[in-house]
DNA sequence: GCATAACCGGAATACGAGATTCCACTTATG
DNA sequence: CATAAGTGGAATCTCGTATTCCGGTTATGC
Protein backbone atom coordinates (compact mmCIF):
# COMPACT_ATOMS: atom_id res chain seq x y z
CA UNK A 1 0.00 0.00 0.00
CA UNK A 2 1.28 3.31 -1.00
CA UNK A 3 2.01 6.00 1.90
CA UNK A 4 -0.38 8.17 0.83
CA UNK A 5 -3.05 5.32 0.92
CA UNK A 6 -2.42 4.32 4.07
CA UNK A 7 -2.71 7.99 5.29
CA UNK A 8 -5.80 8.56 3.47
CA UNK A 9 -6.76 5.24 5.67
CA UNK A 10 -6.30 7.06 8.64
CA UNK A 11 -8.20 10.05 7.91
CA UNK A 12 -11.11 8.81 6.50
CA UNK A 13 -11.89 6.17 9.77
CA UNK A 14 -11.45 9.25 11.43
CA UNK A 15 -13.86 11.16 10.04
CA UNK A 16 -16.41 8.24 9.94
CA UNK A 17 -16.06 8.61 13.92
CA UNK A 18 -16.46 12.17 13.92
CA UNK A 19 -19.19 12.12 11.42
CA UNK A 20 -21.15 9.06 13.00
CA UNK A 21 -20.78 10.95 16.48
CA UNK A 22 -22.71 13.94 14.82
CA UNK A 23 -25.09 11.80 12.88
CA UNK A 24 -25.72 8.60 13.51
CA UNK A 25 -25.00 5.41 12.04
CA UNK A 26 -26.93 6.58 8.94
CA UNK A 27 -24.48 9.20 7.93
CA UNK A 28 -24.09 9.80 4.01
CA UNK A 29 -21.24 8.12 2.86
CA UNK A 30 -20.23 11.93 1.55
CA UNK A 31 -20.15 13.93 4.62
CA UNK A 32 -17.66 11.34 5.89
CA UNK A 33 -15.92 11.24 2.73
CA UNK A 34 -16.03 15.59 2.80
CA UNK A 35 -15.20 15.38 6.40
CA UNK A 36 -12.02 13.04 5.45
CA UNK A 37 -11.01 15.53 2.64
CA UNK A 38 -11.20 12.76 0.21
CA UNK A 39 -13.78 11.79 -2.70
CA UNK A 40 -16.57 9.14 -2.38
CA UNK A 41 -14.52 6.88 -4.24
CA UNK A 42 -11.68 6.61 -1.62
CA UNK A 43 -14.06 5.22 0.82
CA UNK A 44 -15.14 2.56 -1.96
CA UNK A 45 -11.32 1.54 -2.31
CA UNK A 46 -10.59 0.64 1.29
CA UNK A 47 -13.89 -0.76 2.16
CA UNK A 48 -16.66 -2.99 0.07
CA UNK A 49 -19.52 -0.59 1.37
CA UNK A 50 -20.61 1.47 4.30
CA UNK A 51 -21.65 -1.16 6.33
CA UNK A 52 -18.15 -2.42 6.41
CA UNK A 53 -16.76 1.38 7.26
CA UNK A 54 -19.21 2.16 9.69
CA UNK A 55 -18.13 -1.73 11.36
CA UNK A 56 -14.67 -0.14 11.46
CA UNK A 57 -15.41 2.43 13.41
CA UNK A 58 -17.25 0.45 15.89
CA UNK A 59 -14.33 -1.83 16.33
CA UNK A 60 -12.25 0.77 17.27
CA UNK A 61 -14.51 2.74 19.59
CA UNK A 62 -15.39 -0.44 21.78
CA UNK A 63 -12.32 -0.80 22.53
CA UNK A 64 -11.89 2.55 24.02
CA UNK A 65 -15.09 2.97 26.08
CA UNK A 66 -14.43 -0.76 27.37
CA UNK A 67 -10.99 0.58 28.71
CA UNK A 68 -12.56 4.67 30.10
CA UNK A 69 -14.63 1.56 32.26
CA UNK A 70 -12.07 -0.11 33.41
CA UNK A 71 -9.89 3.00 34.59
CA UNK A 72 -12.85 4.23 35.71
CA UNK A 73 -13.12 1.22 38.17
CA UNK A 74 -9.51 1.30 38.45
CA UNK A 75 -9.13 4.58 39.79
CA UNK A 76 -11.94 5.11 41.93
CA UNK A 77 -12.03 4.36 45.47
CA UNK A 78 -15.74 3.35 45.59
CA UNK A 79 -18.37 1.56 43.01
CA UNK A 80 -20.54 4.38 42.96
CA UNK A 81 -17.60 7.13 41.63
CA UNK A 82 -16.45 4.78 39.27
CA UNK A 83 -19.85 4.75 37.80
CA UNK A 84 -20.28 8.83 38.06
CA UNK A 85 -16.60 8.83 36.25
CA UNK A 86 -17.77 6.56 33.54
CA UNK A 87 -20.64 8.22 32.70
CA UNK A 88 -18.90 11.74 32.45
CA UNK A 89 -16.92 10.50 30.61
CA UNK A 90 -19.18 8.96 27.85
CA UNK A 91 -20.64 12.70 27.56
CA UNK A 92 -17.64 14.18 27.29
CA UNK A 93 -18.15 16.74 23.88
CA UNK A 94 -17.24 15.03 20.70
CA UNK A 95 -17.63 11.42 22.25
CA UNK A 96 -21.05 11.26 23.35
CA UNK A 97 -22.92 10.44 20.23
CA UNK A 98 -20.47 7.52 19.50
CA UNK A 99 -21.74 5.39 21.64
CA UNK A 100 -24.96 5.56 21.09
CA UNK A 101 -25.03 5.62 17.50
CA UNK A 102 -22.93 2.07 17.59
CA UNK A 103 -25.22 0.66 20.02
CA UNK A 104 -28.01 1.40 17.40
CA UNK A 105 -25.46 -1.06 14.77
CA UNK A 106 -27.77 -2.94 12.62
CA UNK A 107 -27.63 -6.79 13.79
CA UNK A 108 -26.70 -7.59 10.30
CA UNK A 109 -23.41 -5.93 10.53
CA UNK A 110 -22.59 -6.48 13.98
CA UNK A 111 -23.03 -10.31 13.00
CA UNK A 112 -20.27 -9.98 10.28
CA UNK A 113 -18.10 -8.36 13.69
CA UNK A 114 -17.20 -11.94 15.91
CA UNK A 115 -14.73 -9.47 17.67
CA UNK A 116 -17.01 -6.49 18.24
CA UNK A 117 -19.72 -8.65 19.86
CA UNK A 118 -17.11 -10.40 21.93
CA UNK A 119 -16.03 -7.13 23.62
CA UNK A 120 -19.00 -5.45 23.99
CA UNK A 121 -20.26 -8.30 25.87
CA UNK A 122 -17.18 -8.07 28.47
CA UNK A 123 -17.92 -4.40 28.87
CA UNK A 124 -21.07 -4.93 29.26
CA UNK A 125 -20.65 -7.71 32.23
CA UNK A 126 -17.84 -5.55 33.60
CA UNK A 127 -20.42 -2.84 33.81
CA UNK A 128 -22.65 -4.95 35.68
CA UNK A 129 -20.32 -6.24 38.38
CA UNK A 130 -19.38 -2.47 39.07
CA UNK A 131 -23.41 -1.84 39.18
CA UNK A 132 -23.82 -4.84 41.85
CA UNK A 133 -20.91 -3.82 43.97
CA UNK A 134 -22.48 -0.49 44.40
CA UNK A 135 -25.80 -1.95 45.63
CA UNK A 136 -24.34 -3.70 47.94
CA UNK A 137 -22.24 -1.06 48.93
CA UNK A 138 -25.54 0.60 49.60
CA UNK A 139 -24.80 4.03 47.32
CA UNK A 140 -27.03 2.79 44.65
CA UNK A 141 -30.62 2.00 44.10
CA UNK A 142 -31.24 -2.11 44.28
CA UNK A 143 -34.75 -1.03 41.89
CA UNK A 144 -32.66 0.22 38.79
CA UNK A 145 -29.75 -2.13 36.85
CA UNK A 146 -27.08 -1.96 34.28
CA UNK A 147 -29.34 -2.27 31.76
CA UNK A 148 -31.26 1.01 32.80
CA UNK A 149 -27.62 2.82 32.77
CA UNK A 150 -26.98 1.48 29.51
CA UNK A 151 -30.30 2.45 27.78
CA UNK A 152 -30.06 6.33 29.33
CA UNK A 153 -26.76 6.32 28.00
CA UNK A 154 -27.93 5.62 24.83
CA UNK A 155 -31.08 8.18 24.88
CA UNK A 156 -28.89 11.12 25.82
CA UNK A 157 -25.73 10.39 23.51
CA UNK A 158 -27.60 10.03 20.75
CA UNK A 159 -26.80 11.90 17.95
CA UNK A 160 -27.71 15.71 17.99
CA UNK A 161 -30.15 15.78 15.61
CA UNK A 162 -32.21 13.66 17.27
CA UNK A 163 -32.36 15.18 20.65
CA UNK A 164 -33.84 18.66 21.63
CA UNK A 165 -30.74 21.55 21.28
CA UNK A 166 -30.18 22.16 24.80
CA UNK A 167 -29.90 18.11 25.73
CA UNK A 168 -27.10 17.68 22.33
CA UNK A 169 -25.14 20.55 24.00
CA UNK A 170 -24.85 19.48 27.63
CA UNK A 171 -25.82 15.42 27.86
CA UNK A 172 -24.13 15.30 30.90
CA UNK A 173 -26.03 18.00 32.82
CA UNK A 174 -29.05 15.38 31.95
CA UNK A 175 -27.01 11.83 32.75
CA UNK A 176 -26.03 13.51 36.18
CA UNK A 177 -29.54 14.26 36.74
CA UNK A 178 -30.13 10.73 36.12
CA UNK A 179 -27.55 9.50 38.09
CA UNK A 180 -28.85 11.85 41.33
CA UNK A 181 -32.39 9.88 40.67
CA UNK A 182 -30.57 6.67 40.69
CA UNK A 183 -28.88 6.84 44.07
CA UNK A 184 -29.70 4.74 46.92
CA UNK A 185 -32.24 6.79 49.11
CA UNK A 186 -33.61 8.83 46.04
CA UNK A 187 -36.22 6.16 44.83
CA UNK A 188 -40.30 7.76 45.17
CA UNK A 189 -41.91 4.84 47.47
CA UNK A 190 -44.88 4.47 46.64
CA UNK A 191 -48.04 5.66 44.21
CA UNK A 192 -48.35 9.14 43.70
CA UNK A 193 -52.09 9.52 45.00
CA UNK B 1 -70.29 17.69 2.94
CA UNK B 2 -71.96 14.68 2.65
CA UNK B 3 -71.77 12.11 6.14
CA UNK B 4 -69.98 9.79 5.15
CA UNK B 5 -67.47 12.52 3.91
CA UNK B 6 -67.47 14.13 7.30
CA UNK B 7 -66.96 10.64 9.10
CA UNK B 8 -64.12 9.69 7.49
CA UNK B 9 -62.43 13.04 8.18
CA UNK B 10 -63.31 12.21 12.03
CA UNK B 11 -61.36 8.49 11.60
CA UNK B 12 -58.56 10.38 9.60
CA UNK B 13 -57.34 12.90 12.44
CA UNK B 14 -57.81 9.89 14.58
CA UNK B 15 -55.87 7.67 13.12
CA UNK B 16 -53.38 10.50 11.78
CA UNK B 17 -52.47 10.88 16.21
CA UNK B 18 -51.74 7.33 16.34
CA UNK B 19 -49.56 6.82 13.99
CA UNK B 20 -47.76 10.37 14.44
CA UNK B 21 -47.66 8.72 17.67
CA UNK B 22 -45.90 5.69 16.64
CA UNK B 23 -43.16 7.23 13.83
CA UNK B 24 -43.20 10.83 14.28
CA UNK B 25 -43.98 13.72 12.49
CA UNK B 26 -42.69 12.40 9.72
CA UNK B 27 -44.88 9.68 9.65
CA UNK B 28 -45.90 8.61 5.86
CA UNK B 29 -49.43 9.75 4.12
CA UNK B 30 -49.79 6.46 3.08
CA UNK B 31 -49.21 4.83 6.68
CA UNK B 32 -51.79 7.14 8.11
CA UNK B 33 -54.22 6.79 5.01
CA UNK B 34 -54.23 2.50 5.86
CA UNK B 35 -54.63 3.32 9.52
CA UNK B 36 -57.82 5.45 8.52
CA UNK B 37 -59.22 2.59 6.31
CA UNK B 38 -59.57 5.08 3.55
CA UNK B 39 -57.22 5.85 0.49
CA UNK B 40 -54.58 8.35 0.41
CA UNK B 41 -56.53 10.07 -2.11
CA UNK B 42 -59.42 10.94 0.79
CA UNK B 43 -56.48 12.33 2.74
CA UNK B 44 -55.67 15.10 0.34
CA UNK B 45 -59.02 16.18 -0.47
CA UNK B 46 -60.02 17.58 3.02
CA UNK B 47 -56.13 18.20 3.41
CA UNK B 48 -54.06 20.52 0.81
CA UNK B 49 -50.62 18.67 2.04
CA UNK B 50 -49.19 16.53 4.82
CA UNK B 51 -48.52 19.67 6.76
CA UNK B 52 -51.85 21.03 7.08
CA UNK B 53 -52.73 17.26 8.35
CA UNK B 54 -49.96 17.27 11.27
CA UNK B 55 -50.85 20.44 12.24
CA UNK B 56 -54.95 19.36 12.24
CA UNK B 57 -53.28 16.88 14.95
CA UNK B 58 -51.45 19.46 17.07
CA UNK B 59 -54.19 21.82 17.15
CA UNK B 60 -56.46 19.23 18.62
CA UNK B 61 -53.26 17.38 20.78
CA UNK B 62 -52.02 21.16 22.57
CA UNK B 63 -55.41 21.42 24.15
CA UNK B 64 -55.89 17.94 25.83
CA UNK B 65 -52.02 18.80 26.80
CA UNK B 66 -52.41 22.07 28.63
CA UNK B 67 -55.99 20.57 29.80
CA UNK B 68 -54.15 18.09 31.73
CA UNK B 69 -51.58 19.91 33.31
CA UNK B 70 -54.26 22.18 34.43
CA UNK B 71 -56.54 18.91 35.71
CA UNK B 72 -53.19 18.06 37.82
CA UNK B 73 -52.79 21.12 38.83
CA UNK B 74 -56.45 21.50 40.44
CA UNK B 75 -56.38 17.87 41.74
CA UNK B 76 -53.21 18.16 43.43
CA UNK B 77 -52.70 19.28 47.29
CA UNK B 78 -49.15 20.62 46.55
CA UNK B 79 -47.22 21.85 43.31
CA UNK B 80 -44.58 18.62 43.53
CA UNK B 81 -47.47 15.79 43.07
CA UNK B 82 -48.94 17.72 40.25
CA UNK B 83 -46.04 17.62 38.49
CA UNK B 84 -45.33 13.80 39.30
CA UNK B 85 -48.89 13.54 37.93
CA UNK B 86 -49.00 15.53 34.87
CA UNK B 87 -45.74 13.60 33.74
CA UNK B 88 -47.07 9.91 34.52
CA UNK B 89 -50.43 11.33 32.52
CA UNK B 90 -48.35 12.21 29.43
CA UNK B 91 -46.33 8.90 29.66
CA UNK B 92 -49.56 7.08 29.71
CA UNK B 93 -49.58 4.24 26.67
CA UNK B 94 -50.47 5.67 22.96
CA UNK B 95 -49.96 9.06 24.50
CA UNK B 96 -46.49 9.59 24.86
CA UNK B 97 -45.16 9.92 21.51
CA UNK B 98 -47.36 12.25 20.13
CA UNK B 99 -46.48 15.32 22.73
CA UNK B 100 -42.66 15.01 21.75
CA UNK B 101 -43.70 14.14 17.84
CA UNK B 102 -45.20 17.91 18.16
CA UNK B 103 -42.34 19.19 19.79
CA UNK B 104 -40.24 18.92 16.68
CA UNK B 105 -43.17 20.36 14.18
CA UNK B 106 -40.94 22.25 11.76
CA UNK B 107 -41.39 25.85 11.75
CA UNK B 108 -43.02 26.31 9.09
CA UNK B 109 -45.97 24.83 10.35
CA UNK B 110 -46.17 26.00 13.28
CA UNK B 111 -45.49 29.83 11.78
CA UNK B 112 -49.30 29.09 10.26
CA UNK B 113 -50.89 28.03 13.08
CA UNK B 114 -51.15 31.23 15.10
CA UNK B 115 -53.82 29.08 17.55
CA UNK B 116 -50.85 26.59 18.36
CA UNK B 117 -48.63 28.70 19.44
CA UNK B 118 -50.63 30.38 21.51
CA UNK B 119 -51.82 27.80 23.31
CA UNK B 120 -48.76 25.63 23.90
CA UNK B 121 -47.31 29.56 24.91
CA UNK B 122 -49.36 29.45 27.79
CA UNK B 123 -49.01 25.76 28.48
CA UNK B 124 -45.59 26.43 28.89
CA UNK B 125 -45.86 29.37 31.42
CA UNK B 126 -48.52 27.49 33.17
CA UNK B 127 -46.19 24.68 33.40
CA UNK B 128 -43.28 27.07 34.61
CA UNK B 129 -45.49 28.51 37.33
CA UNK B 130 -45.98 24.90 38.98
CA UNK B 131 -42.55 24.10 38.77
CA UNK B 132 -41.35 27.30 40.58
CA UNK B 133 -43.90 26.47 43.22
CA UNK B 134 -42.55 23.27 43.87
CA UNK B 135 -39.26 24.98 44.26
CA UNK B 136 -40.76 27.81 46.62
CA UNK B 137 -42.40 25.04 48.64
CA UNK B 138 -39.04 23.12 49.02
CA UNK B 139 -39.79 20.25 47.10
CA UNK B 140 -38.02 20.72 43.98
CA UNK B 141 -34.30 21.08 43.22
CA UNK B 142 -33.74 25.04 42.34
CA UNK B 143 -30.99 24.47 39.85
CA UNK B 144 -33.31 22.88 36.91
CA UNK B 145 -36.15 24.48 35.62
CA UNK B 146 -39.44 24.18 33.21
CA UNK B 147 -37.31 23.55 30.38
CA UNK B 148 -35.63 20.76 31.60
CA UNK B 149 -38.46 19.06 32.18
CA UNK B 150 -40.01 19.68 29.04
CA UNK B 151 -36.96 18.73 27.49
CA UNK B 152 -37.37 15.23 29.43
CA UNK B 153 -40.35 14.65 28.49
CA UNK B 154 -40.16 15.30 24.71
CA UNK B 155 -36.91 12.92 24.70
CA UNK B 156 -38.81 10.22 26.56
CA UNK B 157 -41.58 10.06 25.04
CA UNK B 158 -40.12 10.15 21.28
CA UNK B 159 -41.60 8.15 18.65
CA UNK B 160 -40.34 4.32 19.35
CA UNK B 161 -38.61 3.98 16.82
CA UNK B 162 -35.60 6.51 17.68
CA UNK B 163 -35.96 4.90 21.09
CA UNK B 164 -34.23 2.03 22.94
CA UNK B 165 -37.25 -0.65 23.12
CA UNK B 166 -37.04 -0.99 26.90
CA UNK B 167 -37.49 3.11 26.93
CA UNK B 168 -39.85 3.23 24.30
CA UNK B 169 -42.02 0.37 26.36
CA UNK B 170 -41.83 1.96 29.65
CA UNK B 171 -40.97 5.92 29.36
CA UNK B 172 -42.99 6.16 32.70
CA UNK B 173 -40.54 4.35 34.41
CA UNK B 174 -37.24 6.67 33.28
CA UNK B 175 -39.17 9.54 33.69
CA UNK B 176 -39.94 8.89 37.45
CA UNK B 177 -36.13 8.30 37.26
CA UNK B 178 -35.66 11.77 36.64
CA UNK B 179 -38.13 13.14 38.35
CA UNK B 180 -36.44 11.49 41.70
CA UNK B 181 -33.31 13.20 40.44
CA UNK B 182 -35.08 16.52 40.40
CA UNK B 183 -36.20 16.26 44.02
CA UNK B 184 -34.67 18.43 46.31
CA UNK B 185 -31.89 17.22 48.05
CA UNK B 186 -31.60 14.60 45.35
CA UNK B 187 -28.28 17.07 43.79
CA UNK B 188 -24.63 15.59 44.23
CA UNK B 189 -23.13 18.32 45.35
CA UNK B 190 -19.81 18.36 44.60
CA UNK B 191 -17.41 17.50 41.33
CA UNK B 192 -16.93 13.23 41.85
CA UNK B 193 -13.31 13.62 42.73
C1' DG C 1 -86.24 4.58 -8.23
C1' DC C 2 -83.20 7.96 -10.45
C1' DA C 3 -80.03 11.55 -11.71
C1' DT C 4 -76.01 13.47 -10.30
C1' DA C 5 -72.88 15.96 -7.51
C1' DA C 6 -69.73 14.26 -4.03
C1' DC C 7 -66.78 10.84 -2.90
C1' DC C 8 -63.58 7.11 -3.08
C1' DG C 9 -59.40 3.98 -3.71
C1' DG C 10 -55.19 3.41 -5.22
C1' DA C 11 -52.27 3.12 -9.48
C1' DA C 12 -49.21 6.28 -11.77
C1' DT C 13 -46.04 10.01 -11.51
C1' DA C 14 -42.61 13.12 -9.62
C1' DC C 15 -38.85 13.83 -6.52
C1' DG C 16 -35.12 14.00 -3.42
C1' DA C 17 -31.59 11.57 -0.94
C1' DG C 18 -28.06 8.80 -0.86
C1' DA C 19 -25.30 4.30 -2.14
C1' DT C 20 -22.37 2.58 -5.49
C1' DT C 21 -19.86 2.41 -9.90
C1' DC C 22 -16.63 3.98 -13.28
C1' DC C 23 -12.99 6.04 -15.53
C1' DA C 24 -9.98 9.81 -17.14
C1' DC C 25 -6.52 11.91 -14.63
C1' DT C 26 -2.54 12.07 -10.76
C1' DT C 27 1.26 10.69 -8.13
C1' DA C 28 4.37 7.71 -5.42
C1' DT C 29 8.04 4.62 -6.07
C1' DG C 30 11.52 1.26 -7.84
C1' DC D 1 10.94 7.99 -15.93
C1' DA D 2 7.75 4.06 -16.48
C1' DT D 3 3.86 2.45 -14.42
C1' DA D 4 1.13 0.38 -10.91
C1' DA D 5 -1.46 2.32 -7.33
C1' DG D 6 -4.38 5.76 -6.12
C1' DT D 7 -7.76 9.66 -6.71
C1' DG D 8 -11.98 12.74 -7.25
C1' DG D 9 -16.41 13.23 -8.30
C1' DA D 10 -19.94 13.02 -12.11
C1' DA D 11 -23.23 9.63 -13.56
C1' DT D 12 -26.21 5.89 -12.44
C1' DC D 13 -29.36 3.19 -9.71
C1' DT D 14 -32.52 2.49 -5.92
C1' DC D 15 -35.84 3.50 -2.70
C1' DG D 16 -39.15 5.68 -0.09
C1' DT D 17 -42.63 8.80 -0.07
C1' DA D 18 -45.50 13.06 -1.48
C1' DT D 19 -48.90 14.32 -4.65
C1' DT D 20 -51.90 13.94 -8.69
C1' DC D 21 -55.49 11.92 -11.40
C1' DC D 22 -59.33 9.54 -12.90
C1' DG D 23 -62.53 5.58 -13.72
C1' DG D 24 -65.66 3.65 -10.66
C1' DT D 25 -69.01 4.31 -6.21
C1' DT D 26 -72.47 6.15 -3.31
C1' DA D 27 -75.28 9.42 -0.63
C1' DT D 28 -78.96 12.58 -1.41
C1' DG D 29 -82.76 15.44 -3.12
C1' DC D 30 -86.60 14.76 -5.98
Amino acid sequence: MRADARRNLGKIVEAAAEVVAERGVGAPMEAIAKRAGVGVGTLYRRFPDRDALIAAVGDHYIHTMADALDAADRGSADAWSAIWDFVCWVAEPGRAALSTALAVLPDEVIARRAEFARVRARWEERFDQVVRRAQAEGTMRRDVGVQDLIHLLNVFTCHPEDLPAPVAADPGRYLRLMLDGMKAGAATPAPSR
